[in-house]
RNA sequence: GGCGGGUUGCCCGAGCGGCCAAUGGGAGCGGACUGUAAAUCCGUCGGCUUUGCCUUCGAAGGUUCGAAUCCUUCACCCGCCA
């Protein structure tokens, strides 16, 4: 619900955050939608341990709707999640049973800090493994499989590449099915009308509309968001060392800070309208402040601390922030209160060392230390970043890779700042 | 079923007995320039106890002083003919 209790229209909202990519009959949508509350979903299945940025689009788009008023039912696929959709570079390998029962657990919890359980339009958390596990198989081929036309299943994009490839099986091909059924199932359970996902879920949950047109006689909503593509044509939502996480002990929260601050100044005005909470006129204030001072990076800063505050809460957002501003300030790091510096380094990635590894007051060398802090993947790779001229100890180039540091050089007796090229910062402790 | 071609480093793709850790391009990484941005230019790009050593060129054997390069078998992919 909103500030001022009214249910506006989610619909326009959506479109000038360019949040619509396709939809079934939007003039229709905008119609349910306007004026009255409906009921909407869109699933997760558990093909990781936590959710990623990709995901996050989806789970955002799904919480501006329940913040004008309609009510989301927070779907984990422990079914599907067991079978797998098909993707075009192959076949999946099945996860263990187990193992998609643990993910569902974990993701479930994630998606709680996003929906609002409580209220009038309280979330409702579902699992499809509910309403498929005690179905037989001659009923769901008799009843749900009936309805499906293998010619139209074999026009799917991910389905047809993959028939041209290394070919599908039938598991793959069948994950359709459960998620068209899924949709019939919780319009039956809850009324939900509304399915929404990225535009690859396309054909999947127009499958669930024609079904719930088949078995019910209803009408249901499809409503897709764009696909995400960066400026220089890349991936949206991966870093250097990977995916972009949800979870903090699979991306730290400074590493998510700093995958804002990092944004391309290009890509900004797209992910200010796509993630952020703001109103058009404070997203427009920010990407004018941005097209006269560049340099000051505010539209990066606001865009990092809404979402770091959002995905990991404002005490973790403060000290991302902070070991931000420690590490990227021109001060001497020696300067710093110890704990400052101490919680900054803890933020970033960081290795340790310990007192019997210090020899005559010399610490491990420097490419011993930079592989330690987790800065080079080798001793061979940390030479050849020192050799470039890209290693720093304590914001001082080093040149020689086998030289050791004196324990003197630790900071407050305890720390070496590393730091590879211009912002790949990491912390060597010494431990008693 | 017959004939032919292929499988090389993160990806694409040269190499066809020693000068091959393996040309070139892309990605990545570093430097310069900047604004923790982009573009551009330069460098780098298997590992290690680094003037050397070890592991890589689909898999396993073999020939040879020496093989990614030759031979044999196996697996997979792709053309042409039936």
């Amino acid at each position: 619900m909103r500030e001022d209790g009214a249910v506006s229209s989610i619909i326009n909202e959506l479109s000038w955050r360019g949040l619509i990519a396709q939809s079934t009959d939007l003039d229709a949508l905008r119609a349910a939608t306007d004026g009255r509350a409906i009921t909407l979903y869109c699933g997760f299945d558990p093909t990781a341990p936590s959710l990623h940025l990709g995901n996050l689009v989806q789970i955002l788009t799904v919480r501006r709707f329940q913040q004008h008023g309609h009510r989301p039912l927070a779907l984990v696929g422990g079914a599907t999640g067991l079978i797998g959709d098909p993707k075009e570079s192959g076949e999946r390998s099945l996860n263990p049973t187990e193992v998609v029962e643990a993910w569902v657990a974990r993701i479930r919890q994630q998606l709680d800090r996003f929906y609002d359980f409580d209220g009038p339009n309280a979330a409702v958390a579902v699992n499809n493994l509910d309403w498929t596990a005690g179905m037989g198989v001659l009923e769901f081929l008799r009843d749900v499989g009936k309805h499906f036309s293998v010619n139209r299943m074999l026009d799917r994009e991910a389905v047809a590449a993959r028939l041209a490839k290394d070919g599908i099986s039938y598991t793959e091909f069948s994950y359709q099915l459960l998620q068209s059924y899924d949709y019939v199932e919780l319009y039956r359970r809850y009324g939900c009308t509304l399915q929404t996902g990225g535009s690859d879920q396309w054909g999947n949950i127009t499958a669930g509309v024609d079904l719930i047109r088949r078995m019910e006689g209803a009408h249901a909503h499809a409503l897709t968001t764009p696909l995400m593509v960066k400026a220089d044509g890349t991936k949206f939502g991966k870093t250097e060392s990977g995916t972009v996480w949800l979870d903090p002990d699979l991306t730290s929260p400074y590493a998510f800070f700093q995958f804002w601050m990092n944004a391309d100044d290009r890509d900004v005005p797209t992910l200010l309208r796509t993630f952020s909470f703001r109103p058009e006129a404070e997203v427009n204030e920010l990407l004018a402040a941005m097209a006269e001072r560049p340099q000051a990076r505010e539209a990066q800063r606001a865009l990092a601390s809404e979402m770091t505050s959002l995905v990991h809460g404002e005490t973790e957002k403060d000290a991302a922030e902070a070991a931000g501003r420690a590490l990227f300030g021109q001060g001497d790091l020696g300067d710093l209160p110890p704990t400052t510096l101490a919680a900054a380094l803890v933020e970033a990635p960081h290795g340790e060392i310990t007192a019997e590894e210090i020899v005559g007051g010399s610490l491990p060398a420097y490419d011993e230390l930079f592989v330690r802090a987790g800065l080079a993947a080798s001793k061979s790779a940390a030479r050849r970043t020192i050799a470039e001229g890209g290693g720093y100890v304590n914001n001082v180039r080093v040149e020689d890779p086998a030289a050791q540091p004196a324990i003197g050089d630790l900071h407050h007796g305890e720390w070496l700042v590393l730091r590879r090229g211009k912002k790949a910062f990491a912390g060597v402790r010494l431990t008693h």
